[in-house]
DNA sequence: GTGAAATAATTTAATATTGAAATAGTTGGA
DNA sequence: TCCAACTATTTCAATATTAAATTATTTCAC
């Protein structure tokens, strides 16, 4: 974050994208945290339900590929929805290394509940901007994510 | 982070762009975070060197509002930044409620040896962008970001 | 001046996060 | 068959993060 930096011309202008980009996401997660903390949830409980609703039972693994976190951070949230009975491990018969967390219940009741509220404002939030430049935003994001993987 | 969600054209157009916007946020913080595990500094640390370089000692306080975090993170921050001697507290004569963190010379020769390759990395990252998608980036997050205090 | 309210920092308890080590279970080749 | 390599999950230690409670100090109204 050094916003106070002297640099040549290129290297302000890219230093400021980088932090604008970085305080915008922050300040969407931020606000959306803070929604959620009426139902108790943090954004990765949020995240680890959402997932399931959509897509499935699946093992913690899975879940750490998919919100691009840790198996070791998965075992500490799945653990905390678990307590709460949102969530529950089911040991394979098979293969008995894996589990599959299924939606308890309660757990689809949580995220049914839950979900529409945060699309709604997730859309307000993001409907400050026009249609094209919505689409223009997923694009630049888009491009300037790629380069991770390097 | 409702990539799977089914809902009218708008509410998926939105969805798309929030989620774009978070992972390309997350991916630059993620990979200049193994960036400065190379020097032992976490990005929170890195933060508060940087603005101690560049704006100069400050309070905790401050430190918490320029980088958007708690008073109880930055006593911990600050915390263990003193324990590896790169910033020393200073307790204010006239005010001793009021601290001053301070950037020791060690730590200013962290901070000003790390400081020109992560703008040059940056520059790497966001320089996958012509210079007016930068500013158009740079543009669309800042609308996006300042429906925050609502 | 004194006590109440305000301010600055820290502590505490809970959750998140990672990477590394440990544990448990599977599998394929000698 | 057996064990070495592999895979899935958990545990551990360190740091981060917040909100709420606590401590220390200052300030202000009376």
């Amino acid at each position: 974050m050094p916003s106070h930096y002297k640099g040549t011309q290129e290297e302000v202008r890219a230093l400021k994208a980088y932090i604008t980009l970085l305080r915008s996401a922050e300040s969407l997660s931020s606000s959306l945290a803070g929604e959620l903390a009426g139902q108790r949830l943090t954004l990765s409980q949020f995240g680890v339900l959402e997932a399931l609703f959509h897509l499935g039972p699946m093992s913690p693994s899975a879940l750490a590929g998919k919100l691009l976190k840790s198996g070791g951070n998965m075992t500490m949230v799945v653990g905390n929805l678990e307590k709460r009975k949102l969530v529950r491990r089911v040991r394979d018969r098979k293969d008995r290394r894996t589990l599959k967390i299924h939606l308890t219940a309660e757990g689809r009741r949580m995220i049914t509940e839950v979900l529409p509220e945060h699309v709604q404002w997730i859309r307000a939030r993001i409907g400050v901007l026009t249609e094209e430049e919505q689409e223009n935003l997923r694009r630049l994001c888009k491009k300037v994510g790629r380069g991770a993987v390097s």
